[in-house]
DNA sequence: ACATTAAATTCGA
DNA sequence: TCGAATTTAATGT
């Protein structure tokens, strides 16, 4: 059972709830902890449980055909994840690993198809979150190949500051270049020039451990225009 | 890989 | 409890 304040915090779904609702969800949720590094699921494991990040930082990541790391997105404090795997009660097809020392909210299955039998407001946060991933994992495909190293670091910050994905993050992210270097699949170095970039081009600005966008907007298109 | 700089922590008054 | 000194982490090249 998580604190009504926590859950506040890290579910914006949550003020969609009807106050029933939102009692049953925090009994449904126990917190847990990982360390930097810690594998949270391998592709293939069954995890019966939806999670929020409640701080830290987690990969999300798939190994291709051709046997090379992907990754698919970065889920920062806020983000909720993994309602494919429970709704279909299959294994998770990819792989989450902590980038940093993180703790999650996890629901349990129980509880989550409660509130898929019960709550509108649930199903609402639901519904735009799975169209949202998808469009963002099209998105993704379609241009694995295209984009040079700027492009994809733009894509990795974009799903991120994802505003239907975390409404809660607003227009700055505390993330360091190592960190986005992780989740673009590019050197801290490369990342750091391409941050570079990306401030002359007015995107965003560069801060010692953090990023702030101007326009999220921005971000995407250039994440997602031939590179 | 190394140099620089910012931030966090320790330590002494 | 304040600030200088030291250590550690992030960034720039």
């Amino acid at each position: 059972m998580v604190s009504l304040e926590v859950l506040r915090q890290v579910a914006v779904w949550s003020r969609e709830l009807a106050t029933e609702e939102l009692e049953r969800a925090r009994k449904g949720i126990s917190e847990r902890a990982y360390a930097k590094g810690a594998f949270i699921c391998h592709q293939g494991d069954r995890f019966d449980s939806w999670a929020g990040v409640i701080s830290g930082l987690v990969k999300l990541s798939t190994v291709s055909d051709a046997g090379k790391q992907v990754s698919l997105a970065g889920l920062a404090a806020g983000a909720w994840f993994g309602e494919g795997s429970v709704l279909k009660s299959e294994a998770r097809r990819y792989d989450l690993v902590a980038l940093r020392d993180t703790r999650l909210a996890l629901m349990d299955s129980a509880t989550f198809f409660w509130l898929y039998e019960h709550s509108v407001g649930f199903n609402r946060f639901l519904v735009r979150q799975l169209n949202e991933r998808l469009a963002q994992f099209i998105g993704q495909v379609e241009n694995e190949r295209l984009l040079d190293a700027t492009g994809r670091v733009a894509r990795a910050l974009a799903t991120m500051f994802n505003p239907a994905l975390n409404p809660g993050l607003g227009t700055h992210l505390s993330i360091t270049q190592e960190e986005i270097g992780l989740l673009s699949g590019l050197s801290r170095q490369v990342t750091n020039q391409s941050l570079k970039t990306l401030e002359s081009a007015g995107i965003l600005r560069a801060e010692r451990g953090g990023i702030a966008i101007r326009d999220w907007q921005d971000l995407r298109s250039f994440g997602v225009r031939q590179g």
